[in-house]
This record gives C-alpha cells, sequence and structure tokens, in this order.
DNA sequence: TGAAAACCAAACGTCAACGTAAGGGTTTGT
DNA sequence: ACAAACCCTTACGTTGACGTTTGGTTTTCA
C-alpha cells in the first residue's frame, strides 16, 4: 500500500499551491485523483511522479500547458503499450509497439535537441562579443603597460 | 543615411504583427521609434536589430517580457559604456568599463548556460528510457530469430 | 490629384494560467 | 468531543501579452 499525500503536502514537496494541484486535475493533465470518504484528494507515488514531469516540461522548456499535454499524452500511450505487454500478446504485435514507443520518445528527444542547438547559438553570439571585449581589454592592458 | 522601415514592413520581415511593435514601444523594450512629420513610425536597422535580439531571447529562451527587458537594461548599460569609450576616458576608467562590460556578459552567458545544462539533464532521462525500449526490442528480434 | 492603402492613438476584448474569496464539510490532535 | 487545521466546490478576479475595433490622419501611386 503506497503512502498517500494530502494537497498540502504534494503542494508544499513540489513548490506549487494547492490551486495549481486542483488545475492541473481539471484541465486533465494529471487523471482524477483519488479520494477519501470524505472527498479529500489523496495523492500517489505515480501521480506525483506525474506532476513532476508536468513541471519539468513547465520550468525547463518552458512549455505552455497544452504542449505539456501533447507530451503526457504520448506518455498515457506509452503506459498503455506497457500495459498490453504485460497482458502478453503476439510477438509481432509486441515489436510493433516497441518500435512505436521508440519512434515516439525520439520526437520528444528531437524537440529537446532543437532547444538545445538554439540555445547553443544564442550562447555563442554572446561569447563572441565577450571574446572581442576581452581582447579590447588585453590590448589595452599591454598599452598601459608600455606606455609607463 | 540609414534605410527606413514602416511598421508593416518591419512586423512582415520580423514575422510579427504591428501590434506587437507598437507594444513594445509602449513597455519600453525599445525607445521611442522615430516619426515622419505626419507621425508615422520610421524604424532603422539598429532598431531593428535590437527587435531581433528581442524575440531570440522570447522564442529560444522562452523569456517573459520583464526578463528580456532585465537582459535589454544591460545592452543598454553596454551601449552606454560604448559611448564613452568613444568619448574618449582615461585609461583606468576605461580599463573599468571593459571589466564590468566582460561580468555583465559572463552573467547572460552563465544563464544560458543553466538552461542548456537543464536541458541536456530532460534529455538524457528520455535517452535513457530510450536505450532500455530499444534493448527490450533488440532482445525481442533475436528470440524470435531463434524461435523460428 | 484623388482614392486606395497604410498609419495613428485610444480603448476595449481575449486567452492562458492560475489567484483569491466565500461558504461550508472533513480530519486530526488533545 | 470539539476546536483548529485542513479540505471541498464554485465562482469571480488578475496578469501578461498581445488581438481587435473605431474613427480619423497620412502616404502612396496611378
Amino acid at each position: 500500500m503506497g503512502k498517500a499525500w494530502s494537497v498540502e503536502a504534494v503542494a508544499g514537496r513540489l513548490g506549487i499551491t494547492t490551486r495549481t494541484l486542483h488545475y492541473y486535475e481539471e484541465v486533465g493533465l494529471i487523471p482524477p485523483v483519488q479520494r477519501t470518504p470524505g472527498g479529500h484528494r489523496m495523492y500517489d507515488e505515480a501521480t506525483i511522479a506525474r506532476l513532476e514531469q508536468i513541471l519539468r516540461l513547465r520550468d525547463v522548456l518552458g512549455y505552455t500547458l497544452q504542449e505539456i499535454r501533447q507530451v503526457m499524452d504520448v506518455e498515457d500511450v506509452l503506459q498503455g503499450y506497457r500495459a498490453q505487454l504485460e497482458a502478453g500478446v503476439e510477438p509481432e504485435v509486441r515489436m510493433d509497439i516497441l518500435e512505436h514507443s521508440i519512434q515516439l520518445l525520439e520526437t520528444v528527444v528531437a524537440h529537446i535537441d532543437e532547444k538545445v542547438e538554439r540555445l547553443e547559438a544564442m550562447r555563442q553570439r554572446y561569447r563572441e562579443r565577450l571574446a572581442r571585449i576581452e581582447e579590447k581589454l588585453a590590448k589595452h592592458r599591454k598599452e598601459v603597460d608600455e606606455g609607463e
């Protein structure tokens, strides 16, 4: 039996507000959360892991909730595949599933790659400016050295 | 005499709307644009270059306009330094300016580095999942090969 | 030179992603 | 067993980053 977390506990752990947790459930980013008989939400570790992934996509990639939903849809498909595999299925179907899963993950990685490339291009621009100024400073130091 | 661009021309060139150009001026992301006697805006290349940088920050780094303003403030300081250097100034002040410029640019680069690192960590997570699935697929292929 | 096309400022509209407040149940510690 | 702390739903509010509309002015070019 996995431990169950209250909204506030999860919010504290993830550094977000309870409103955000409610909202993400409301818009379907996470499936309906388990409840106590009285109606209070109980979050399990799987849901928390999903939330962590959502927050990474939000904060690291800067994705909108729509884009995040697309990624999570992929996750759900993968999860479905895993379930099918567990349930046992004919070998060819099995391979199809694995290959499709690979494809899905590769597109995600490709997106990240693209983002990294653009970032590195930007960094390069700044580095070049930096190099020019450093060069200027070095030349200047030499002049001062010799001049005095 | 530099060529002057109309709002629509700039918008077309940059792939944004005229509203966005007006808005960026309104909130001070770009300085007040030159006008014709009749009051129509005329953008010069320097302003367009600044706009391009703003858009890169927005689209590549996913910065909010507030964050962008911070970066542009740095740019303005650097610009001020350049102006001072052109105007001629004592050698020690000159070196101070150059060193400060370097510092500013380095913090920007550091920010980008941090972003890249986080992205690469995410990529790594996905790659590992990918590797696990590929391994499973390979094993499965072998089984099918031998089994038949 | 005159009409179509472009431009202006001002102001209200919109959408995402939550924030906040109200009114009332539920859990928990003592 | 009871108050404090926590949680619920509902619903309206807010902020950023523009979109859209209006009513009038300026440019352009045939």
